[in-house]
DNA sequence: TTAAATTATGTTATATTGTATTATTACTGT
DNA sequence: ACAGTAATAATACAATATAACATAATTTAA
Protein backbone atom coordinates (compact mmCIF):
# COMPACT_ATOMS: atom_id res chain seq x y z
CA UNK A 1 0.00 0.00 0.00
CA UNK A 2 2.04 2.40 -1.10
CA UNK A 3 -0.78 5.11 -2.50
CA UNK A 4 -1.66 7.30 0.17
CA UNK A 5 -3.32 10.49 -1.14
CA UNK A 6 -2.64 12.49 1.80
CA UNK A 7 -3.19 16.07 1.26
CA UNK A 8 -2.20 17.03 4.69
CA UNK A 9 0.00 14.54 6.98
CA UNK A 10 0.44 14.51 11.15
CA UNK A 11 2.95 17.50 11.44
CA UNK A 12 6.02 16.95 14.09
CA UNK A 13 5.82 19.93 16.47
CA UNK A 14 9.13 20.51 15.41
CA UNK A 15 8.40 21.92 11.49
CA UNK A 16 9.27 24.97 10.64
CA UNK A 17 5.39 26.10 11.14
CA UNK A 18 6.67 29.96 9.93
CA UNK A 19 6.41 28.99 6.53
CA UNK A 20 3.99 26.59 6.37
CA UNK A 21 1.63 29.40 7.18
CA UNK A 22 3.21 31.41 4.29
CA UNK A 23 3.02 28.77 2.17
CA UNK A 24 -0.83 28.57 2.97
CA UNK A 25 -1.07 32.22 2.64
CA UNK A 26 0.71 32.40 -0.74
CA UNK A 27 -1.21 29.27 -2.19
CA UNK A 28 -4.40 31.37 -1.31
CA UNK A 29 -3.51 34.97 -2.57
CA UNK A 30 -2.79 33.08 -5.93
CA UNK A 31 -5.85 31.00 -6.24
CA UNK A 32 -7.97 33.91 -5.61
CA UNK A 33 -6.27 35.95 -8.09
CA UNK A 34 -6.92 33.24 -10.64
CA UNK A 35 -10.32 32.53 -9.64
CA UNK A 36 -11.27 36.47 -9.29
CA UNK A 37 -12.22 35.82 -5.59
CA UNK A 38 -11.10 38.86 -3.00
CA UNK A 39 -9.16 37.75 -0.19
CA UNK A 40 -9.63 40.98 1.69
CA UNK A 41 -7.53 41.44 4.79
CA UNK A 42 -10.24 39.82 6.71
CA UNK A 43 -10.23 37.32 5.33
CA UNK A 44 -6.49 36.70 4.89
CA UNK A 45 -6.24 37.33 8.51
CA UNK A 46 -8.72 34.65 9.76
CA UNK A 47 -6.98 32.17 7.43
CA UNK A 48 -3.52 33.43 8.74
CA UNK A 49 -5.37 32.33 12.16
CA UNK A 50 -6.86 29.04 11.30
CA UNK A 51 -3.12 27.95 10.25
CA UNK A 52 -2.07 29.13 13.62
CA UNK A 53 -1.64 24.96 14.38
CA UNK A 54 -2.72 22.03 12.12
CA UNK A 55 -5.52 21.49 14.76
CA UNK A 56 -9.12 22.66 14.09
CA UNK A 57 -9.95 25.96 15.57
CA UNK A 58 -13.23 27.48 16.84
CA UNK A 59 -15.13 30.19 15.90
CA UNK A 60 -14.91 32.11 19.28
CA UNK A 61 -11.21 31.28 19.26
CA UNK A 62 -10.61 33.14 16.34
CA UNK A 63 -12.99 35.60 17.27
CA UNK A 64 -11.18 36.07 20.73
CA UNK A 65 -7.78 36.43 18.09
CA UNK A 66 -8.74 39.25 15.93
CA UNK A 67 -9.75 41.36 18.48
CA UNK A 68 -6.90 40.55 19.88
CA UNK A 69 -5.37 42.63 17.02
CA UNK A 70 -7.22 45.49 18.35
CA UNK A 71 -10.07 45.17 15.91
CA UNK A 72 -13.48 45.60 17.10
CA UNK A 73 -14.88 41.94 15.99
CA UNK A 74 -18.50 40.04 16.13
CA UNK A 75 -19.77 36.62 15.49
CA UNK A 76 -21.19 37.88 11.86
CA UNK A 77 -17.22 38.93 11.31
CA UNK A 78 -15.73 35.69 12.02
CA UNK A 79 -18.50 33.53 10.40
CA UNK A 80 -18.54 35.32 7.08
CA UNK A 81 -15.23 35.17 6.79
CA UNK A 82 -15.19 31.33 7.50
CA UNK A 83 -18.14 30.93 5.01
CA UNK A 84 -16.10 32.60 2.31
CA UNK A 85 -12.72 30.80 3.13
CA UNK A 86 -15.40 26.77 3.16
CA UNK A 87 -16.58 28.09 0.44
CA UNK A 88 -13.58 28.57 -1.47
CA UNK A 89 -11.97 25.25 -0.18
CA UNK A 90 -9.38 27.43 1.82
CA UNK A 91 -10.55 26.13 5.04
CA UNK A 92 -12.58 22.25 5.78
CA UNK A 93 -14.97 22.56 9.00
CA UNK A 94 -14.96 19.57 10.72
CA UNK A 95 -18.05 18.74 12.10
CA UNK A 96 -17.83 16.38 14.48
CA UNK A 97 -16.10 19.65 16.48
CA UNK A 98 -17.83 22.27 15.24
CA UNK A 99 -14.67 24.03 14.41
CA UNK A 100 -12.33 24.38 11.31
CA UNK A 101 -8.95 23.42 10.14
CA UNK A 102 -7.06 24.82 6.80
CA UNK A 103 -6.86 23.15 4.15
CA UNK A 104 -4.02 21.14 3.01
CA UNK A 105 -4.72 21.12 -0.88
CA UNK A 106 -6.83 24.45 -1.85
CA UNK A 107 -6.11 24.13 -5.26
CA UNK A 108 -8.79 21.67 -6.73
CA UNK A 109 -12.49 21.00 -4.98
CA UNK A 110 -12.70 18.05 -2.66
CA UNK A 111 -14.56 17.40 0.39
CA UNK A 112 -11.34 15.78 2.32
CA UNK A 113 -11.06 13.00 5.12
CA UNK A 114 -10.22 13.72 7.95
CA UNK A 115 -8.19 11.67 10.95
CA UNK A 116 -8.25 13.58 13.95
CA UNK A 117 -5.98 12.58 17.26
CA UNK A 118 -8.60 12.74 19.93
CA UNK A 119 -5.24 12.99 22.33
CA UNK A 120 -3.15 15.42 20.92
CA UNK A 121 -6.05 17.14 18.60
CA UNK A 122 -3.99 17.24 15.65
CA UNK A 123 -5.49 16.22 11.99
CA UNK A 124 -4.80 14.91 9.28
CA UNK A 125 -6.40 14.98 5.81
CA UNK A 126 -6.56 12.52 3.06
CA UNK A 127 -8.58 12.85 -0.16
CA UNK A 128 -8.60 9.12 -0.91
CA UNK A 129 -10.43 8.43 -4.50
CA UNK A 130 -11.15 4.84 -3.65
CA UNK A 131 -12.66 5.40 -0.28
CA UNK A 132 -15.18 8.33 -1.81
CA UNK A 133 -15.97 5.85 -5.24
CA UNK A 134 -16.99 2.94 -2.65
CA UNK A 135 -19.14 5.19 -0.62
CA UNK A 136 -20.97 6.89 -4.02
CA UNK A 137 -21.24 3.51 -5.68
CA UNK A 138 -23.29 2.12 -2.42
CA UNK A 139 -25.28 4.99 -2.24
CA UNK A 140 -26.16 4.88 -5.76
CA UNK A 141 -27.31 1.28 -5.13
CA UNK A 142 -29.55 2.96 -3.31
CA UNK A 143 -30.49 5.17 -5.86
CA UNK A 144 -28.78 8.08 -3.75
CA UNK A 145 -27.40 10.70 -5.33
CA UNK A 146 -24.10 12.00 -3.52
CA UNK A 147 -23.58 15.63 -3.65
CA UNK A 148 -21.28 16.12 -0.47
CA UNK A 149 -19.35 13.60 1.57
CA UNK A 150 -18.33 14.24 5.42
CA UNK A 151 -16.34 11.80 6.55
CA UNK A 152 -14.17 11.86 10.15
CA UNK A 153 -12.44 9.91 11.98
CA UNK A 154 -11.15 10.03 15.39
CA UNK A 155 -8.38 7.58 17.02
CA UNK A 156 -5.01 7.90 18.08
CA UNK A 157 -2.86 9.28 15.16
CA UNK A 158 0.93 7.25 15.27
CA UNK A 159 3.00 9.22 17.53
CA UNK A 160 0.26 9.70 20.57
CA UNK A 161 -0.69 5.51 19.90
CA UNK A 162 3.44 5.29 20.42
CA UNK A 163 3.77 7.66 23.70
CA UNK A 164 0.98 5.29 25.30
CA UNK A 165 3.00 2.24 24.93
CA UNK A 166 4.49 3.17 28.21
CA UNK B 1 -24.16 -5.23 -6.60
CA UNK B 2 -26.54 -7.02 -5.16
CA UNK B 3 -25.29 -6.31 -1.23
CA UNK B 4 -26.58 -3.48 0.29
CA UNK B 5 -26.33 -3.50 4.04
CA UNK B 6 -28.86 -1.46 4.89
CA UNK B 7 -30.10 -0.89 8.23
CA UNK B 8 -33.04 1.71 7.05
CA UNK B 9 -33.67 2.62 3.49
CA UNK B 10 -35.75 5.78 3.52
CA UNK B 11 -38.76 4.75 4.24
CA UNK B 12 -42.18 5.87 1.55
CA UNK B 13 -44.39 8.07 3.52
CA UNK B 14 -47.03 6.15 3.16
CA UNK B 15 -45.54 2.98 5.27
CA UNK B 16 -47.58 1.82 8.59
CA UNK B 17 -45.20 4.24 10.67
CA UNK B 18 -47.13 3.27 13.79
CA UNK B 19 -45.72 -0.33 13.50
CA UNK B 20 -42.22 1.19 12.78
CA UNK B 21 -42.43 3.02 16.03
CA UNK B 22 -44.03 0.51 18.02
CA UNK B 23 -41.29 -1.93 16.55
CA UNK B 24 -38.17 0.34 18.12
CA UNK B 25 -39.89 0.73 21.22
CA UNK B 26 -40.41 -3.09 21.21
CA UNK B 27 -36.65 -4.00 20.44
CA UNK B 28 -35.05 -1.34 22.51
CA UNK B 29 -37.03 -2.60 25.81
CA UNK B 30 -35.79 -6.28 24.59
CA UNK B 31 -32.25 -5.22 24.11
CA UNK B 32 -32.30 -3.43 27.44
CA UNK B 33 -33.98 -6.25 29.39
CA UNK B 34 -31.04 -8.38 28.01
CA UNK B 35 -28.28 -6.20 28.88
CA UNK B 36 -29.68 -4.87 32.24
CA UNK B 37 -29.85 -1.04 31.01
CA UNK B 38 -32.67 1.14 32.50
CA UNK B 39 -35.08 1.99 29.73
CA UNK B 40 -37.03 4.59 31.84
CA UNK B 41 -40.30 6.09 30.81
CA UNK B 42 -38.30 9.31 30.09
CA UNK B 43 -35.84 7.19 27.58
CA UNK B 44 -38.47 5.64 26.64
CA UNK B 45 -40.42 8.85 25.46
CA UNK B 46 -37.64 10.53 24.21
CA UNK B 47 -36.61 7.51 21.86
CA UNK B 48 -40.26 7.46 20.79
CA UNK B 49 -40.42 11.30 19.96
CA UNK B 50 -37.37 10.60 17.61
CA UNK B 51 -38.84 7.45 16.17
CA UNK B 52 -41.69 10.18 15.25
CA UNK B 53 -40.37 10.45 11.69
CA UNK B 54 -37.57 9.04 9.88
CA UNK B 55 -35.06 12.38 9.80
CA UNK B 56 -33.02 13.73 12.67
CA UNK B 57 -34.48 15.44 15.35
CA UNK B 58 -33.08 18.55 17.25
CA UNK B 59 -32.53 18.11 20.95
CA UNK B 60 -34.77 21.07 21.22
CA UNK B 61 -37.85 19.95 19.11
CA UNK B 62 -37.65 16.69 22.10
CA UNK B 63 -37.44 19.44 24.44
CA UNK B 64 -40.56 20.90 23.28
CA UNK B 65 -42.15 17.61 22.51
CA UNK B 66 -41.30 16.95 26.37
CA UNK B 67 -43.06 20.22 27.20
CA UNK B 68 -46.02 19.33 25.57
CA UNK B 69 -46.72 15.99 27.38
CA UNK B 70 -47.46 18.14 30.13
CA UNK B 71 -44.29 17.96 31.66
CA UNK B 72 -41.88 20.02 33.01
CA UNK B 73 -38.51 19.30 31.29
CA UNK B 74 -35.26 21.43 30.89
CA UNK B 75 -31.74 21.02 28.59
CA UNK B 76 -30.56 18.30 30.77
CA UNK B 77 -33.46 16.10 30.88
CA UNK B 78 -33.04 15.59 26.77
CA UNK B 79 -29.95 15.68 26.76
CA UNK B 80 -29.36 13.07 29.44
CA UNK B 81 -31.81 11.06 27.83
CA UNK B 82 -30.02 11.37 24.17
CA UNK B 83 -26.65 10.07 25.68
CA UNK B 84 -28.33 7.15 27.05
CA UNK B 85 -29.68 6.38 24.06
CA UNK B 86 -26.48 7.29 22.14
CA UNK B 87 -24.47 5.83 24.08
CA UNK B 88 -26.29 2.28 24.14
CA UNK B 89 -26.93 2.37 20.07
CA UNK B 90 -30.80 2.86 19.99
CA UNK B 91 -30.10 6.94 18.45
CA UNK B 92 -27.61 8.14 16.12
CA UNK B 93 -26.41 11.88 16.78
CA UNK B 94 -25.71 13.32 12.51
CA UNK B 95 -22.82 15.31 13.70
CA UNK B 96 -23.17 17.27 10.46
CA UNK B 97 -26.75 18.72 11.92
CA UNK B 98 -26.60 18.34 15.38
CA UNK B 99 -29.99 16.07 15.55
CA UNK B 100 -30.81 12.42 16.55
CA UNK B 101 -32.08 9.72 14.49
CA UNK B 102 -33.31 6.14 15.47
CA UNK B 103 -30.95 3.40 14.62
CA UNK B 104 -31.88 1.12 12.58
CA UNK B 105 -30.43 -2.25 14.25
CA UNK B 106 -29.70 -1.40 17.94
CA UNK B 107 -28.98 -5.19 18.44
CA UNK B 108 -24.82 -4.33 17.89
CA UNK B 109 -22.83 -1.38 18.25
CA UNK B 110 -21.85 0.12 15.17
CA UNK B 111 -21.54 3.88 13.91
CA UNK B 112 -23.14 3.54 11.10
CA UNK B 113 -23.05 5.28 7.47
CA UNK B 114 -25.62 7.88 6.86
CA UNK B 115 -27.42 8.97 3.80
CA UNK B 116 -29.16 12.60 4.39
CA UNK B 117 -31.40 14.21 1.39
CA UNK B 118 -30.88 17.80 1.21
CA UNK B 119 -34.28 17.88 -0.01
CA UNK B 120 -36.91 15.95 2.03
CA UNK B 121 -34.84 15.35 4.92
CA UNK B 122 -34.79 12.03 5.57
CA UNK B 123 -32.34 9.64 6.73
CA UNK B 124 -31.19 6.26 5.58
CA UNK B 125 -29.06 4.27 7.68
CA UNK B 126 -25.99 1.73 5.92
CA UNK B 127 -23.63 -0.36 7.81
CA UNK B 128 -20.90 -1.42 5.26
CA UNK B 129 -18.12 -3.37 6.43
CA UNK B 130 -16.76 -2.91 3.02
CA UNK B 131 -16.50 0.98 3.91
CA UNK B 132 -15.20 1.07 7.21
CA UNK B 133 -13.05 -1.47 6.43
CA UNK B 134 -11.37 0.35 3.60
CA UNK B 135 -11.60 3.70 5.60
CA UNK B 136 -9.63 1.61 8.31
CA UNK B 137 -6.86 0.31 6.29
CA UNK B 138 -6.11 4.22 4.53
CA UNK B 139 -5.55 4.79 8.53
CA UNK B 140 -3.37 2.28 9.46
CA UNK B 141 -1.29 2.86 6.70
CA UNK B 142 -0.72 6.50 8.20
CA UNK B 143 0.08 4.84 12.16
CA UNK B 144 -3.75 6.02 12.71
CA UNK B 145 -5.43 4.16 15.05
CA UNK B 146 -9.67 4.54 14.49
CA UNK B 147 -11.65 4.41 17.53
CA UNK B 148 -14.90 6.02 15.22
CA UNK B 149 -15.90 6.71 12.31
CA UNK B 150 -18.51 9.59 11.25
CA UNK B 151 -20.03 8.83 7.67
CA UNK B 152 -22.54 11.31 7.00
CA UNK B 153 -23.75 12.00 3.35
CA UNK B 154 -25.62 14.11 2.08
CA UNK B 155 -27.57 14.62 -1.91
CA UNK B 156 -30.95 13.58 -2.96
CA UNK B 157 -32.88 10.28 -2.17
CA UNK B 158 -34.33 8.34 -4.84
CA UNK B 159 -37.67 9.99 -4.95
CA UNK B 160 -36.59 13.16 -4.78
CA UNK B 161 -33.79 12.70 -7.36
CA UNK B 162 -37.04 11.49 -9.84
CA UNK B 163 -39.38 14.19 -8.65
CA UNK B 164 -36.69 16.76 -9.50
CA UNK B 165 -36.44 15.50 -12.98
CA UNK B 166 -39.71 17.38 -14.03
C1' DT C 1 -15.55 60.10 -13.37
C1' DT C 2 -19.51 60.02 -11.35
C1' DA C 3 -23.79 57.11 -10.45
C1' DA C 4 -25.50 52.75 -9.79
C1' DA C 5 -24.84 48.16 -8.49
C1' DT C 6 -22.53 44.86 -6.04
C1' DT C 7 -19.90 43.04 -2.47
C1' DA C 8 -17.94 43.23 2.01
C1' DT C 9 -18.05 44.62 6.68
C1' DG C 10 -19.96 46.70 11.02
C1' DT C 11 -23.36 46.49 14.59
C1' DT C 12 -26.97 44.97 17.55
C1' DA C 13 -29.68 41.60 18.97
C1' DT C 14 -31.11 37.05 19.40
C1' DA C 15 -31.47 32.08 18.35
C1' DT C 16 -29.71 27.55 18.91
C1' DT C 17 -27.12 23.98 20.97
C1' DG C 18 -24.82 22.07 24.84
C1' DT C 19 -22.59 21.63 29.92
C1' DA C 20 -21.50 22.25 34.83
C1' DT C 21 -23.22 21.95 39.10
C1' DT C 22 -25.87 20.91 42.90
C1' DA C 23 -29.86 18.96 44.85
C1' DT C 24 -33.42 15.66 45.08
C1' DT C 25 -35.86 11.53 44.19
C1' DA C 26 -36.40 6.64 43.27
C1' DC C 27 -34.94 2.30 43.03
C1' DT C 28 -31.60 -2.04 44.79
C1' DG C 29 -29.98 -5.05 47.81
C1' DT C 30 -29.04 -6.04 52.74
C1' DA D 1 -34.95 0.95 57.77
C1' DC D 2 -30.61 1.90 55.61
C1' DA D 3 -26.66 2.60 52.51
C1' DG D 4 -25.43 2.67 47.91
C1' DT D 5 -26.43 3.60 43.26
C1' DA D 6 -28.87 5.41 39.29
C1' DA D 7 -31.96 8.67 37.54
C1' DT D 8 -34.09 13.04 37.38
C1' DA D 9 -34.90 18.07 38.61
C1' DA D 10 -33.51 22.64 38.58
C1' DT D 11 -30.64 26.65 37.84
C1' DA D 12 -27.30 28.79 35.60
C1' DC D 13 -24.28 29.45 32.10
C1' DA D 14 -21.07 28.37 28.06
C1' DA D 15 -20.47 27.74 23.28
C1' DT D 16 -21.98 28.01 18.64
C1' DA D 17 -24.57 30.34 15.02
C1' DT D 18 -27.80 33.47 12.47
C1' DA D 19 -31.15 37.43 11.44
C1' DA D 20 -31.66 41.92 10.24
C1' DC D 21 -30.31 46.16 9.08
C1' DA D 22 -26.71 49.92 8.53
C1' DT D 23 -22.49 51.44 6.52
C1' DA D 24 -18.35 51.27 3.77
C1' DA D 25 -15.56 49.72 0.09
C1' DT D 26 -15.08 48.07 -4.61
C1' DT D 27 -16.49 47.18 -9.20
C1' DT D 28 -19.29 48.15 -13.32
C1' DA D 29 -20.86 50.72 -16.66
C1' DA D 30 -22.94 55.05 -18.40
Amino acid sequence: MTDKNVLSDFRPNDHNHEACIAAALEIASAVCRERELRLTPLRRRVLELVWQQHMPVGAYDLLDALRGDGRRADPPTVYRALDFLVENGFVHRIESLNAYVGCGEPEHAHNGQFLICGNCSRVAEMEDPAISKLIREKANALGFRISQQTIEVTGLCGECRERAQT
